[in-house]
DNA sequence: GTTCCTTAGTGTAATAAATACACCTTATAT
DNA sequence: ATATAAGGTGTATTTATTACACTAAGGAAC
């Protein structure tokens, strides 16, 4: 093990699908390439990881060159190691995504030399992009939409205060179906998990809603995924 | 991209937990080493990926050499990547499990060199396990266990006939709690996946049980999973 | 062939969850 | 004061889940 043949190294990258929230609509971060191959198509954020770098660091770096944020969960949910992936050779590549909350999209400031630029794009108007990149974004699409339905995972994307219109419409975004307003709010309050404030929105020139909270304690009490054949 | 350090270079595994069935216990092959590090312990099937083979081949390549199985369905659920996971530096895995039909365990034959031998082991009754093993044993199957409560993973476990008993056995060793009789004979049948034989089960001293099949094509037009938040 | 043993096979009532559906209220803008 | 736009609310129906116990069938033992 020691002294492995060289033919078992093989070169890792991590990729990232980092999505916001934002006026009404779900987006991912993209970043156009400015190196060959793929020069100047649109691609996930992602790079090399290091030989000494563990793959959750690598991840915690990418996200931070990607959006100057540090700290955010992110979750691993496929490798890709398919031979044509790439056209230099088969590179391996894991990938993550991430939910981030836009505070007015202010302190996202995406930083990468590899990149001319990096933008939003709506999930509904994603580009074919650089290398198996579309395929990735497909299937980190769907593992949130599946997520979704039974894990609080859409907090993270809405401001922290918020209203159960927002959060209706962020289900609906990810969902891509319309929900009942009555049995929307009746479900989601019956989950116990959020904290109704004594605040009101501001600023709308209509009623203004109650905020809410999502409140961590009584999620850890009160929220229990349930399965078939729980019985 | 054509000319990156060697400092991007990485050591690469696939590691396989291979479920079975058998005589009503939920097992898996397990190998003991036969070098080091972590010689006479035992651990998952697995090896190197080779630099120019797909992560998918290499898994079912392993699989091969493991239980002298091909064509069998693999799944992929975690790459397991961190700094500590193994003693000579950071080597990345992906994890595969496996499900596979021991029809009365002839045909599984381990064959490995790097091993001492293969063992099918209880999942009640797992050693610790050699590098990080053991957590990647429990996670894939925490993932099995979620699995089987909205998908028809559980029939590969099965001879291709199989009574409704049995079947109950299977969701009860792997779900890790006794179920109601009625209650899943009328939900599993009312998923209408099943083919009911006109043959019984043969050689037992007690009544005789009607035989199923698992049936692909009622699975493809009747099985809807169900999400909450459907409408 | 009678009895014993073991598992197969079945139905219903009670409870809980999901669905369908429409109107009045409140805040702001004009 | 009026118009506009979204906020907020309840109930009846349907569907799914749960709890629960006895008879039927087949082979084994005598």
């Amino acid at each position: 093990m020691e002294n492995l043949p060289a033919h078992f190294d093989s070169l890792f990258t991590v990729d990232c699908i980092i999505f916001g929230f934002d006026e009404g609509e779900l987006k991912i971060l993209l970043i156009e390439r400015n190196e060959d191959p793929f020069r100047g198509w649109f691609a996930l954020p992602g790079y090399f990881v290091e030989k000494t770098e563990a793959i959750e660091s690598a991840a915690q770096r990418i996200l931070y060159e990607s959006t100057g944020l540090k700290g955010i969960y992110m979750e691993q949910f496929y490798t890709f190691g398919a031979l044509g992936r790439h056209p230099q050779g088969r590179v391996i590549t894991v990938a993550y995504y991430a939910m981030i909350r836009l505070t007015g999209q202010k302190d996202v400031k995406p930083v990468s030399d590899f990149a001319r630029q990096a933008v939003w794009v709506n999930v509904k108007d994603i580009p074919e992009l650089a290398f198996d990149h579309s395929r990735i974004f497909r299937k980190g699409f769907e593992k949130i939409r599946n997520k979704i339905s039974y894990q609080p995972i859409a907090f993270e994307l809405l401001p922290e205060k918020f209203t159960l219109t927002q959060l209706q419409n962020l289900y609906e975004v990810i969902l891509n179906k319309k929900l009942d307003k009555r049995n929307f709010r009746k479900k989601m309050l019956s989950y116990d998990i959020l904290k109704e404030l004594d605040e009101k929105q501001k600023g709308v020139s209509y009623r203004a809603a109650k905020l809410y909270k999502f409140d961590k304690r009584k999620f850890a009490k009160n929220f229990h995924k349930e399965l078939s054949f729980t019985k």
